[in-house]
DNA sequence: GACCTACTAAACACCC
DNA sequence: GGGGTGTTTAGTAGGT
């Protein structure tokens, strides 16, 4: 128990879960303090470092408490203190255990195809990259929050990175983004950790530490052995003991493929973020900390228990806790496995750290910062990078690599390795980093069976199999994918988990003891695990074979962020999986699975049935196509020849789209002042409404693809074209007079305008039921109004793009002039009705839109349309009852509640489109702004790039405000967004 | 109301 | 033969 309570999961943040060789030397000051913030409180008498921890975890490890989970503040409160712990903190993260080195050789089947430095360089900057991308994201998070938890501590490490040199400040970054991963990874781990901290009762939090240090008390490898049902299905290969051990690893696998997926997790976090906005991000990064903490823990593969087993018994747990102990080794139980379950292990002169979660930062780690999280502290010698290295499962790849972020680099099996390379890791492969020396060592494969079997790794766990099987790991995936299911609470949404109940009963299943080693199985709740098993082992199957239906979650068993579905459409969902998990080979139907639920853990919990989708649009998406064939099924891979055509395509008709607004501008502009000196009453047709289109909507390529749809539509688009074309002239009446703003301050100005008018105009048409095209509506009936909205709409715009400095743009007319004289000049373009600038009249109304030219009124609108319904009938109440904002299909959101209902969205369809992908896109936008951009890729977008526009549509009515904004694009483009993203298609 | 897009579900056929 | 996989079709829902 001790050992157990030792370190709590929970309370090991990422930063604690790291393992300071020093601190084993070196103090636990800090600790202390920290710990002492822990709220908890709890923790803080308890002791040392560790034992305050331990508390902590302690408390937590009730389930009960567990679940109440620590806050995060807590989390991270002790997250912190691990790290300045010395100890503890190593033995969370990674299990270090002085070592013997003798330890038991863990017979590393080498699972791992070495490659050659080179390719793996060339790997790396791939996979690996990609991978962080994602991370960084969260870092972002991760770093707001620890700033605002913590304090400052990741300043300070930025700080010192800097006084270390400016590229560490570099390596920073990338170790940020590493970090990010790691984070994720970590989050994986906690999950998992945190089910089995809860069922172990702090073990499972401890896991990593626990491992680490303890040999495992049995306890806590009861309850991983418990955990180790699941996962003895995994790897059956360790030793029946082992297997136990294993299992838990296993469950840590289940976890694992959390935990693979917990390094998306963060862009799935995003994702969430989305939806929900700044307190997500906390969350996100709470439970990013919270998650590494766990991630300590975690994992555990059957190979751990290899290792551990291997390494000896040695580790083997001692109950006691002693974790951090253990960290010497040994001993240990036999039996029972020892039972760290680890994916690999780090084997220092010293120590042995134990590599329990998907991501290690490997580094030096300086005494207040808290901020970096260093999983293996090396030295304090400023020869290594806080973040020097960091080792991570590449899903890609199937194995782990080492990415040097240090200046120093490192040398791999005696090859100097340049910062910014990554190598593959084998069994065995000797490091050096400064003056320290190690090896990575992973388990035997053999033991397990498989070496991978476990489950999982297909994307969560990784390590397992690494290399080879990747097939198999579907299948272990899939029993992985399950046993998340059935654990995933823990996994993924930590928080969440442990606050339900359930989830903590579910997890207390999967660790349950009981089983010890021999079943793994999966607990997931149902589990009927305990049933006998065969002895053997791991069959996780034979357990399955009871299958566990998947769990059907409670509302309140699912964390808050993952409630609602992702925006995002199949397609794009499909794209960023891909892009970010695939190997060359392609990824297996479940690798997809489970990368979809590690990006978007809102799958997790979700009741089966959108793998059919997932399916429906692997096939009829021209943008995934079958790479190979293995297994049952096949491959699949991104079509980036497709997909680069759409991009081009998408590029050429922006190009256009672009020339074609710059030159109606230009025309509008002429007209306009031709009109206006000519002063030609009846001016009303300005000579061709550029084309309409022109709006200057850059069509997507989605649009080009549907461009010939589009044709059709263009009766339609008439009125929006009409109308775009009307705003984009009175916008560029209104900003004739720039005030010396430049010319992208204009466009930011006339994108930011006109996106506000179309929401708000939109806006309060939906709200007064008003269907139909509002904008049109207003200008045919009242002009003038529209423009005093634009007018006011500009002068929010400059505002904003100057930042007060300039707060006009356009003489608002006090009341009944208008600053009209401009808007005068303008008339819809076709239409009919012109508006009658000139009375500026509506004073009413415009004032009330012009209040602030600065500030936006919205609200006039509504008065404009209350009145107006002549025009258009609108029930007002329907309308009403509906959201105004046009969200894509929300449902989601609404049914959010409800799991299961779909909610979603979007997606991708393609049908016709062959396209495919083009549907999806349209989220995009949204990704777009979060993670497209980061992860470049667009990805989202290139493959369902098509589909964002169609998206767009629905988004921009949202979105479009921001998309506009955000993008400064030029006004046609916005025109193009604003009006009917949709429209792309239209466009044509 | 017609069309689209996106999604879901189901039926089938394949393959392991 | 079961189950995963891949394709196809039908139906639905929201939006334009
Ligand atoms: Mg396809």
């Amino acid at each position: 128990m001790d050992a157990i309570q030792h370190v709590p999961n929970d309370t090991k943040p990422a930063e604690l879960s790291s393992y300071d060789i020093n601190d084993h030397m070196m103090e636990e000051n800090d600790v202390e303090t920290q710990i002492g913030a822990l709220a908890a409180g709890q923790a803080q008498g308890e002791e040392d470092v560790g034992m305050e921890i331990t508390d902590t975890a302690t408390s937590h490890n009730d389930e009960s408490v567990f679940h109440g989970v620590p806050s995060i503040e807590e989390a991270d409160i002790i997250n912190t203190n691990f790290e300045s712990q010395p100890n503890e903190e190593q033995q969370v993260q990674g299990i270090q255990e002085e070592h013997v080195d003798d330890a038991p050789s863990l017979e590393l089947p080498d699972n791992i195809d070495h490659e050659d430095l080179s390719r793996l360089l060339e790997l790396d900057t791939k996979q690996g990259g990609e991978i962080f991308d994602a991370d960084e994201i969260l870092e972002h998070a991760m770093r707001g929050e620890a700033e605002v938890s913590s304090g400052s501590e990741t300043g300070d490490e930025d700080e010192e990175d800097k006084n270390e040199s400016g590229k560490d400040e570099d390596n920073e970054d990338e170790d940020d983004d590493e970090d990010d991963d790691d984070d994720d990874d970590d989050d994986d781990e906690e999950e998992e950790d945190s089910e089995e901290d809860g069922n172990d009762k702090g073990h499972a939090g401890n896991e990593a530490s626990q491992q680490i240090t303890e040999a495992p008390s049995r306890d806590g490898r009861l309850a991983r052995s418990n955990s180790v049902e699941k996962d003895a299905t995994v790897s059956p290969k360790v030793a029946a003991s082992d297997a136990e051990d294993i299992r838990t690893s296993s469950v840590a696998a289940i976890p694992g493929e959390s935990s693979g997926s917990s390094l998306k997790a963060q862009r799935l976090f995003k994702h969430e973020d989305e939806h929900s906005p700044a307190a997500i991000l906390q969350e996100r990064g709470d439970l990013m900390r919270r998650k590494r903490h766990d991630s300590l823990t975690p994992v555990m593969f059957q190979q751990h228990e290899i290792l551990m087993s291997q390494m000896q018994g040695q580790n083997s747990i001692d109950e006691d806790g002693v974790q951090g102990q253990q960290g010497e080794n040994g001993i240990s139980l036999p039996d029972e496995q020892p039972t760290i379950s680890a994916y690999a292990r780090l084997d220092f002169q010293s120590f042995t750290f134990y590599v329990q979660t998907l991501h290690v930062i490997i580094g030096r780690r300086s005494e207040n910062d808290f901020s970096h999280k260093v999983d293996v502290n090396l030295s304090p010698s400023k020869s290594i990078s806080r973040r020097h290295a960091q080792i991570f499962y590449n899903f890609g790849t199937g194995r782990f690599e080492l990415s040097i972020i240090g200046k120093n680099g490192a040398f791999v099996d005696d090859i100097f390795v340049e910062r910014g390379n990554t190598v593959p890791l084998r069994n065995k492969t000797k490091i050096q980093i400064g003056q320290i020396p190690f090896q990575f060592v992973l388990p035997d494969q053999e033991k397990g069976e498989q070496p991978q079997k476990s489950p999982e790794p297909p994307l969560s766990a990784g390590p397992e199999e690494l290399d080879s099987k990747v097939k198999e790991e579907n299948e272990s995936k899939k029993l992985l994918e399950e046993i998340k299911t059935a654990s995933p609470v823990v996994s993924d949404t930590n928080i969440t988990l442990e606050n339900d109940p359930a989830i903590a009963a579910a997890h207390a299943e999967i660790t349950h003891p009981k089983p010890i080693p021999a079943k793994p199985t999966l607990p997931p709740q149902p589990q009927p695990q305990p049933q006998p098993q065969p002895s053997t082992v791991k069959r996780e199957r034979e357990r399955r074979p009871p299958k566990v239906p998947k769990k059907v979650y409670s509302l309140e068993e699912i964390p808050p962020e993952y409630r609602t579905k992702p925006t995002c459409s199949y397609s794009a969902l499909l794209t960023e999986c891909i892009r970010k998990y695939s190997s060359p080979k392609g990824m297996s139907l479940s690798e997809i699975y489970a990368g979809i639920r590690e990006l978007f853990p809102y799958y997790k919990y979700c009741p089966d049935g959108w793998q059919s989708s997932v399916r429906h649009n692997l096939s009829l998406n021209k943008s995934f196509r079958k790479v190979s064939k293995e297994g049952k099924g096949w491959l699949w891979g991104l079509d980036e020849d497709y997909i680069a055509e759409r991009e081009r395509q998408k590029k050429k008709q922006a190009e256009i789209a672009a020339a074609k607004a710059a030159a109606a501008q230009e025309r509008l502009e002429q007209q306009q002042q031709q009109r206006a000196r000519k002063a030609a009453s009846g001016s009303s047709s300005s000579g061709g409404r550029y084309d309409g289109k022109s709006n200057g909507r850059q069509q997507s390529i989605s649009q080009t693809l549907a461009a010939n749809r589009a044709t059709d539509k263009k009766s339609s688009m008439n009125d929006h074209q009409r109308t775009m074309k009307y705003l984009q002239e009175q916008l560029i009446i209104l900003t004739k007079n720039r005030k010396g703003l430049s010319n992208q301050t204009i466009a930011s100005i006339l994108t930011q305008a006109l996106a506000m008018t179309i929401n708000q105009v939109t806006q309060a048409a939906k709200n007064k039921g008003i269907s139909g095209n509002p904008l049109t509506a207003l200008m045919d009936k009242n002009p003038q109004h529209l423009n005093l909205i634009l007018a006011a709409a500009v002068n929010a715009a400059t505002s904003k793009a100057t930042n007060g400095k300039v707060k006009q743009l356009v003489n608002m007319p006090s009341s009944s002039e208008n600053s009209n004289t401009q808007i005068k000049t303008q008339t819809p373009s076709s239409q009919t009705t012109k508006p009658s600038y000139s009375s500026a009249t509506n004073s009413n109304k415009t004032n009330t839109s012009a209040k602030g030219s600065s500030s936006f009124d919205p609200t006039s609108l509504s008065r404009f349309f209350q009145p107006r319904q002549p025009t258009r009938v609108s029930p007002p109440s329907s309308s009403s009852s509906k959201p105004t904002i046009p969200q894509k299909r929300t449902h989601d959101q609404d049914g959010d509640e409800s799991s299961t209902s779909d909610d979603s969205p979007d997606s991708d369809d393609e049908e016709e489109n062959t396209d495919d992908g083009n549907k999806g896109s349209g989220k995009d936008d949204d990704d777009d702004d979060d993670d497209d951009d980061d992860d470049s890729n667009s990805s989202a977008s290139s493959g369902d790039d098509d589909d964002d526009n169609h998206n767009n549509g629905k988004d921009d009515k949202k979105s479009s405000n921001e998309t506009a904004s955000n993008r400064g694009e030029e006004i046609s483009n916005v025109l193009g967004a604003g009006s009917n993203t949709d429209t792309n298609d239209s466009q044509v």
